[in-house]
DNA sequence: CAGTATCCGGTTTGATACTG
DNA sequence: CAGTATCAAACCGGATACTG
């Protein structure tokens, strides 16, 4: 992945750069910004820059039938919902990082 | 990957179960293919059971410009052309292997 | 806030037939 | 043998507006 592991910018062009993915599209990025702990739905998307809501909404709900997130809805008006990751989607962060430390070393070649 | 290091079917109904996808549909495949050594066109497909003529094609020459394999035309009539993995294309197999490991031990875990 | 509901466009992938 | 050419279909991914 072109994306350094502590990366600010969660933009898809910057994955774009890289030969590996992770589920679809915006998945490892999502696994991304739950790396430092649970987040909700619109700051996700704030994140995510140029999602839209529908493609974030089946990308969480793919990730979580994968168990690699949990979806907590804290119920109350205004909701209030919380993706967090599983041991497993943690686990696939190891391997983002295989695929980024092979960006970082390689795509420079070309 | 579901598919072990080892696996003599090249079919991608199995790398789909698979969340990890290196380039296109077909070149993870490929890269699996010439791991062995060098194979030829009419070879490669034979094992990708499925590839149309067109989409190996494009496959290939996207996988060439990207340095991950060179094309060799030995000329003569039939034709004789030799793809193989550089270097590059070699240090992703490992990349691959790490995606493969994961995919064993969590896989089942569903 | 956290989504649905619609509609739509482009890329990807494929089937098939043909050629130097 | 190693591809092209042509035509289609499928499959994402996205824009936008609306709702409990």
């Amino acid at each position: 992945m072109a994306i350094p592991r502590d990366a600010v910018v969660f933009d898809p062009h910057c994955a774009r750069s890289s030969p590996i993915r992770i589920g679809d599209k915006w998945s490892g990025l999502v696994l991304r910004c739950l790396q430092d702990g649970p987040h909700r739905f619109t700051e996700l998307k704030a994140r995510l820059r140029g999602v839209s809501p529908k493609v974030l909404t089946e990308t969480l709900r793919a990730m979580e039938r994968d168990h690699w997130l949990t979806r907590t809805d804290h119920g109350g008006n205004p909701p209030h919902v919380e993706y967090a990751l599983t041991a497993l989607g943690a686990s696939l962060l190891d391997v983002l990082d295989t695929a980024c430390d092979w960006a970082r070393a390689h795509l420079a070649e070309n």
